[in-house]
DNA sequence: TCCTTGCGAATTTTT
DNA sequence: TTCGCAAGGA
């Protein structure tokens, strides 16, 4: 085994705590690595290490990540340092490897092997059915967040009946308790699952079946996990159960860089590590090679402000490099009119190239402004996040390939059972659903019978016998062509594509584009079946190369990524940090956008630049705000101010400490600008306008009177014809007549 | 059944 | 501002 350490190529180059890491083979290990110290390498050389010294066969290694993207990255470069044994590793994500334990165990949570995954659109077209069976008002009950609530319920472990009461009373007041339970009875009934349901169904299984998982535990010895602390309470659970027996677990990540939360990751998993796994070893490390000193100090010391964290010291031997840039601006369009110019004036300078910039935003749609001037002026630029498969018209082809491999995707077929529009209306799939429901039968087998039967309208029943007929035949080829030929087939008898050709727009054929990139993506392929696992948990399609081209993107996407040059912009309160993560997470909220402004600054090697605004449109009125808490956080002595004329210095505006761990409420002492911007948030949510003194509905008589111009909320505006008590006869100029209480209605104008 | 209109809501999203 | 959805008319 000596011999082995000493002339280990994959061992040379390490520094002493990466060294020990790669090391430290059995027993539990927690590695703490700070953004860029080297954390893929450190994980890569153990497995090649733990392969090399024989202290496991490839098949007991388990390598668990979140994203496909980083699996295949640490596969790739395992395999250049051990060769072709690699392929007998189990590298995956949480879903993917979850859902291949699924599928061998699926009929002991009462699925079938070849149960579908379901993707957001379906979970929330599911939802809303439920919901209008139960009579649930959609209004008053967003079905989007109650689909969040039952996804962070599985995040957490809890299958239906294990979800406490008081949690429960979260889901629309309680009166939806009921609505989990059917949610997962309905899915089942699909032979379906969601993303949550993979690990939750692994748990259930795990811990009812102890032969299950022992089998398990015969072959997994040895288990790696990145990007710790991005686990949530069932990932974590799912680890420590396939880890129990031989607790040879090393997890690595950097609490540092939690920044899913609001997903459900628990950072606690991996600050109680060490409770959890007794004798557990704990590895920092701190040497960063990616930033120059300026940047990590910034970075350094604004994450110091987080109380919650086990606390590392980076260090770097780069130079210090060049201070950051803070600018402030008049505008968003001003803010997005300059950083262009510096992008512009890098590149002719040849001080960098194009690929080597990225502009990092808090949210999606900041990225609009910088796009519209890029476009302007004609630099190349990429907006990384339109996912390929979750284009709609993906969507569909993959629906349409969904009802053929599964017939009892009920959900994929009413996706496209009137997509194209061919004459098969709501009142068509009422009659379906009932007869299904009443037989038990999929949608599918359902419009079977309908259609034997006179009960649809004789123009209906011929346009569902057609689709049927499409299905049955498509079912026969299957069997006989590959599956590109099945899915040009069928996109184009169904008349998918010819819809799309129809429309003479760009986006038009930007669609049919991309369902020629599909079929090409299939070729990669066995089998439907194989490709249609492969879609529903890899959600990225290839995010090509991006050379030539500056990146735009949202933080949360830039983690794990470095480039030269970095801009951050929209540093304003209520905007980063997220005004919304403030309300409703208080000071646990605030430490975790100080993580993601951590993050973002951290992708910098070499120069960076922070820039606000004082006023911004957003949807479309215009608001101003103060510079981010977090630009006051930042030691002067790493950066430099560079004040569009007239703007007031930043960061001189206020004393840091007094707001740092503040609620944000109105009445604490934030300054002018501060207060004006918590009024305007407030008064969006506020009726728009309340009843003004003497108006209100408790007097029970209204000084309005005949002839007043006045608003109302829903009716618009509209003149006083008379006035009962406090009723009022009201002609809108839209609505026509109504009456209406006048605490519902504003005065306009006095009239006469 | 489809098309228009009007209202309300608008982070982050590895799978 | 823009988008998506729901209700109502052709």
């Amino acid at each position: 085994m000596a011999s082995v350490n000493a002339d280990a190529p994959w061992l040379s180059g390490l520094n002493d705590a990466q060294l020990s890491a790669v090391q430290h083979l059995n027993g539990p290990l927690l590695v703490l690595s700070g953004a860029g110290t080297g954390k893929t390498r450190v994980l890569t050389s153990r497995l090649a290490h733990l392969l090399a010294t024989g202290t496991a066969k490839p098949w007991n290694i388990l390598a668990v990540t979140f994203t496909n993207k980083a699996a295949r990255e640490m596969k790739d470069r395992v395999a250049a340092m051990i060769g072709p044994a690699v392929e007998q590793v189990w590298f995956g994500t949480f879903h993917a490897l979850a859902a291949k334990i699924l599928r061998r165990h699926a009929e002991l949570v009462g699925l079938k092997p070849n149960f579908t995954i379901l993707d957001t659109d379906d979970q929330l077209r599911l939802l809303k059915q439920l919901m209008e069976a139960s009579g649930l008002d959609p209004k008053r009950f967003p079905p989007r967040m109650m689909l969040a609530t039952i996804s962070r319920w599985k995040d957490k472990g809890l299958s239906p009946d294990r979800v406490s009461p008081i949690e429960q009373a979260e889901l629309a007041e309680g009166s939806g308790a009921d609505l989990y339970h059917q949610y997962q009875d309905r899915l089942k009934a699909l032979n379906a699952c969601d993303f949550g349901d993979l690990l939750l169904h692994n748990l259930t299984i795990f811990n009812a079946h102890p032969d299950v998982l022992a089998q398990y535990h015969d072959r997994i010895t040895h288990l790696m996990v990145d990007e710790y602390q991005d686990t949530n309470t069932a990932q974590y659970l799912w680890i420590r159960l396939l880890a129990q027996k031989h607790q040879n677990i090393c997890c690595v990540g950097d609490d540092d860089q939690s920044i899913y939360g609001w997903r459900g990751a628990e950072i606690a998993n991996m600050l109680k590590f060490e409770e959890v796994y007794p004798n557990a070893a704990v590895i920092r490390l701190e040497q960063n090679y990616r930033s120059t000193g300026h940047i990590l100090e910034a970075a350094s010391s604004l994450i110091a402000r987080n109380e919650s964290r086990l606390g590392k010291t980076l260090y770097t031997s780069i130079e210090k490099g060049e201070k950051l840039t803070v600018s402030g601006f008049w505008d968003g369009g001003s803010e997005a009119r300059d950083t262009a110019d510096k992008i512009e004036s890098m590149v002719r300078h040849k001080e960098a190239d194009y690929s080597d910039i990225a502009v990092l935003v808090r949210a999606g749609y900041q990225t609009r402004e910088f796009e519209e001037r890029f476009i302007q002026i004609g630099l190349p630029y990429r907006v990384v996040g339109a996912k390929f498969y979750e284009r709609l018209e993906i969507r569909d082809a993959i629906a349409y390939l969904r009802v053929i491999a599964q017939p009892a995707d009920d959900l994929a077929l009413e996706r496209i059972i009137n997509t194209p529009r061919r004459g098969i209306g709501a009142a068509t799939i009422q009659t379906i659903h009932q007869l299904a429901r009443a037989r038990d039968l999929p949608m599918l087998a359902a419009a079977e019978v309908l259609i034997t039967t006179d009960e649809l309208k004789a123009a209906a029943r011929k346009k569902l016998t057609e689709l049927i007929n499409m299905f049955i035949q498509w079912r026969v080829d299957a069997e006989t062509l590959s599956h590109t030929e099945l899915a040009m087939k069928v996109l184009d008898e169904s008349g998918y594509t010819e819809m799309w050709m129809a429309q003479k727009t760009p986006e038009a054929e930007g669609r049919l584009e991309n369902l020629k990139e599909l079929v090409s993506a299939m070729e990669g392929f066995e089998n439907l079946e194989g490709f249609l696992e492969h879609i529903s948990l890899v959600m990225d399609g290839d995010n090509k190369a991006n050379e030539g081209e500056v990146t735009l993107m949202t933080l949360h996407a830039a983690k794990g990524l470095e480039f030269d040059v970095v801009f951050l912009p929209g540093w304003e309160d209520g905007i980063f940090p997220s005004q919304r993560t403030l309300d409703e997470k208080g000071s646990a909220g605030l430490e975790e956008e100080r993580r993601l402004a951590y993050v973002g600054i951290t992708r910098a090697k070499r120069k960076l630049y922070l820039s606000y605004a004082s006023s911004r449109r957003v949807h479309g009125l215009w608001q101003s705000a103060v510079p981010s808490r977090f630009l006051l956080e930042l030691p002067k002595d790493n950066i430099e101010e560079d004040l569009e004329q007239g703007m007031i210095n930043a960061t001189n505006a206020r004393p840091s400490t007094d707001f740092a761990l503040l609620q944000p409420t109105a009445a604490s002492g934030y300054g002018p600008g501060w207060r004006r911007l918590q009024e305007r948030q407030q008064s969006g949510y506020q009726p728009a306008r309340a009843p003004a003194e003497g108006q209100s509905g408790l007097s029970g008589i209204s000084d309005f009177d005949t002839g007043d111009r006045v608003f109302h909320q829903k009716f618009g505006n509209g003149n006083i014809r008379s006035v009962e008590g406090d009723k009022l006869n009201i002609a809108f100029d839209k609505a026509g007549m109504k009456k209406v209480v006048a605490s519902f209605v504003e005065l306009v104008r006095k009239g006469g």
